[in-house]
DNA sequence: TTGAAAGCGCTAACAT
DNA sequence: ATGTTAGCGCTTTCAA
């Protein structure tokens, strides 16, 4: 009957209260050894009597562990990261974890701001989708510091560690040479900034793609933005203003937000999809493409991200697995959901 | 030039390389009281060159205060919810306090476990979407621990506290009032569970609408499920083999999910919106509403209700405020994005 | 302006 | 099987 009108009861008030000492209250709460059942039974009423909740600071500032994992991300309103997020959530709940939640916006600086805090709260790992190759410096204190981490969907040149990541490249290449193959030839990339991995990967992937038809990429059809609605928009917007000699007749967008900038703009400028345009996109969009699946797009198993991600972690917590860092590569999944090419009016050369 | 090897560089380490006790080391972090100019750069370039991190586990151990909230809703992986992290998170860290994020998945059970957890761990605050009613105890549990606690989106029969919610019954009245008023007389009603507050009150709004236009409520046309796509799916599902006579001509989903579901089952069915079934959704559906934007719905200031949620809760942790609990009610907005009616063939009685 | 002592709540290591 | 001692790393007194 848990009344407990205190405020603050401590494993003393309890030890008292079952007339043992504090550490056969401590043994009874981490079922550690052997601990008379008459006596265990004692302890458990008067802590249940008390209300007596065990602090978790004082037990983790001895331990050195705290049971909690940080998770950094650019932005967890992007639906890819969303997912992530949950994904990791519930691997740390089912291993008793908690889970500290951090934006970084892309940002370098608030990014290094948050490791710092959490870091003073002694996490016992981190997951972290670096913000861009310039976190370089900041996974170097952490590693410093000893803390474990695990890199999600993006690494960073310099930097070896456990990390889960999509095959980008062979994304952006699958998804470019579906267009390839339609007969598209003028086929523009609208990406984010080339300091992020990522981008750099499904830019080679398109080249790849490109050159193997034996055409070669042109800077004038290729535009580095960042991944935001904005400027999926303005890219769009500055494609669809060059000449017709030049104008592509296929977008690659290598974000979801991205493909919905790009949308937006050509909504704006009364063409359709993929009558008078073409458009891929990485990555899917989750509830949008239930409610207007006509866009061809490559998945990537979002929650595996983040469930694998962690699970490397804890099992670096925990000492198994292998000592040297583990690098998993998941393989996104290409879903045609319309043919980007069947009305295309011009024929490949 | 943090170069710190060192693993656990503590509080009397600075001190004795700067030839200072620890309380002057304390003084200089805290930026307490007068420390002479001369001492304060000593100890900084000590901190700076042993790569000095404070532990905040053992401040907060002597404080009371950790720095910390825990934010708990039902399933982040919903874009309402996603954004109202967003916007606590953004809040706290303008504040200096880091998050704890957590899934209830609506079961009241795991919420508790959870909610146990953060106190264990000495949060100084929460904020919550309780799973359901039943989620009184354990608030009433938070409230005998002294922590302080906002709910978020849904309140609690019999808990008064700081809250931030929408109005439920003026939405879902204002969205059925735009049925009627296009001549729909049979409309379906697609809802949550009713041991949820939001599911209650959005039914309340639409019968209320429906009575003022003199209409009784029919319970046929009247689903309780569960805030996810698979019961919107069912439930379309179920009123579409409904006999003609009292087949709906409108459905009100009460929720995105629920009307993602709807919209997946009309398309199985070769149904077109709104042509042949018009669809109103409580909620917006973030970038997919970019992409099909032609969903009649009622749109939440969704990232308001975490900043002013977290605002709230940093207001009564620094004592600011009124004494007395707020409840603050944010009001959506129609958004109508096509006429559900405008080719309606049954014209009202 | 600075320091010394004491202790936040818990548990590892050693008794018994 | 249980208890005693000491101390995790910091800050709140109180004193100098």
């Amino acid at each position: 009957m848990t009344d407990g009108q205190h405020d603050k009861v401590t494993i003393q008030d309890v030890a008292l209260r079952a007339g043992v000492s504090a550490m056969t209250v401590s043994r009874v709460l981490n079922n550690s050894v052997r601990v008379a059942p008459e006596t265990r039974k004692r302890v458990e009423q008067a802590i249940e009597e008390l209300g007596y909740l065990p602090n978790a600071l004082a037990s983790g500032l001895l331990k050195g562990r705290t049971s909690t994992i940080g998770l950094i991300v650019s932005d967890i309103s992007n639906p890819f990261f969303t997912m992530v997020v949950r994904g990791v959530e519930d691997t740390a709940q089912r291993n008793s974890y908690t889970v500290f939640i951090g934006n970084s916006d892309e940002s370098v600086e608030k990014e290094r701001q948050y490791v710092t805090a959490l870091l003073g709260k002694r996490i016992d790992g981190l997951l972290i989708a670096p913000a861009s190759d310039a976190s370089r410096e900041t996974l170097e204190m952490v590693r410093r510091r000893g803390c474990p981490f695990v890199l999600v969907d993006r690494d960073v040149a310099g930097i070896t560690a456990d990390s889960v990541i999509g095959d980008n490249v062979g994304g952006a290449y699958t998804l470019t040479r579906h267009l390839l193959e339609l007969g598209h030839t003028r086929i523009a990339l609208v990406n984010g900034q080339p300091s992020v991995r990522t981008a750099r990967d499904r830019r080679r992937g398109y080249e790849k793609a490109l050159l193997e038809y034996g055409l070669e990429p042109d800077p004038a059809l290729i535009v580095e933005t960042g991944y935001h609605r904005a400027g999926g928009q303005q890219a769009a917007h500055h494609l669809l203003s060059l000449p017709a000699a030049v104008r592509p007749t296929a977008i690659f967008a290598c974000n979801n937000f991205l493909a919905v900038g790009v949308v937006e703009a050509l909504r704006a400028a009364q063409l359709s999809i993929p009558e008078d345009m073409a458009l891929v996109s990485f990555d899917d969009i989750e509830l949008a493409s239930a409610l207007h699946p006509f866009l061809t797009v490559m998945a990537q198993p979002v929650r595996s991200f983040g469930t694998i991600a962690a699970q490397l972690l804890f099992e670096r917590l925990t000492g198994e697995g292998p000592s040297q860092p583990r690098q998993v590569i998941l393989t996104p999944e290409l879903i045609v959901r319309h043919s980007c090419g069947a009305r295309l009016r011009q024929q490949p050369a």
